[in-house]
DNA sequence: AGCGATGTTCGCCG
DNA sequence: TCGGCGAACATCGC
């Protein structure tokens, strides 16, 4: 589920729910997804402290309290937030969960244990320190910078688009979507691409992903003619009704149309 | 029963 | 050096 509209949906959630409320216990059920941190290491930063603001970038998603600089979570490939008014009892598959004193839990979920919790002294710092490009969303990525940043790769673009050390948040099927509507194949080589192509990507990533945090990354409240409702092989193509395709692109399945996405 | 899955990291290879 | 590839992680669902 979390790639960045994903994320950006469970940032607005958080801040709904849990924003502003007093921590008044930590649980660790899921020891690992914590990693060198500690559950001894959370309850001091949070306890007795709240959430004061978030931030996120690419997949990752922060929040700050006072003298305890950010909790730091990726969702990995199955996390979600889960905000229960009742404390009693934790939602299967909680690995990481905040008390408040209203009474409210907070609950970091994972089934596959693939995400992670961990503390940052300063975003920037941890943004650098674990190599992670521009977020695809953000005001400083133009255009021009897109074309550069594409401009010295050499694989395909799928797999441009899906690392995050060149632009974060775009996952495996945003970048099937992305690909579905800029009318390219996912194994395009990016440098047999036009300037023109590259910018017609960069448009509709932007789009796409924008669209898509305003429904808090909910499939079913994408517009019409939108492939990911339906991203499956052999199901229909929302815009030519043809069949739709597997392949294998650097290590993912890619899903496109043969006939609406064509190699440069 | 077996396989694949929205992510990241690591080691191997060309 | 870069990029592709497979494995590993752990669980669920088709």
């Amino acid at each position: 589920m979390p790639e960045l509209p994903d994320v950006a949906g469970f940032q607005q959630y958080l801040d709904s729910t849990a924003l502003r409320k007093s921590v008044s216990h930590t649980h660790v059920p899921v020891r690992k997804v914590l990693d060198d941190a500690t559950p001894q290491l959370l309850s001091r930063r949070l306890k007795g402290k709240s959430l004061k603001e978030s931030r996120r970038h690419g997949k990752y998603l922060f929040a700050r309290a006072p003298d305890a600089g950010w909790l730091v979570m990726h969702f990995g490939m199955t996390g979600e937030l889960q905000y229960s008014e009742e404390s009693e009892e934790m939602p299967e598959h909680t690995c990481v969960a905040l008390d408040f004193e209203n009474g409210g839990q907070l609950a970091f979920r994972c089934p596959r244990k693939l995400g992670r919790v961990s503390f940052a002294e300063d975003v920037d710092e941890f943004l650098r320190d674990h190599d992670l490009g521009p977020d695809a969303l953000d005001d400083s990525l133009s255009a021009d910078r897109f074309v550069e940043l594409l401009g010295d790769r050499r694989g395909s673009i799928k797999s441009a688009l899906m690392d995050q050390s060149l632009i974060a948040g775009i996952g495996n099927i945003y970048s099937d979507e992305i690909l579905f509507q800029a009318g390219l194949r996912p194994d395009s080589k990016v440098d047999q691409l036009s300037e023109k192509q590259v910018r017609i990507i960069y448009r509709v990533m932007r789009r796409v992903l924008a669209t898509a945090s305003r429904h808090g990354g909910d499939l079913r409240k994408l517009p019409p003619r939108y492939m990911l409702p339906d991203r499956s092989p052999h199901k229909p193509c929302p815009r030519c009704d043809g069949k739709l395709r597997k392949k294998t692109v650097s290590g993912r399945s890619a899903i496109y149309c043969p006939n609406c996405q064509s190699k440069p």
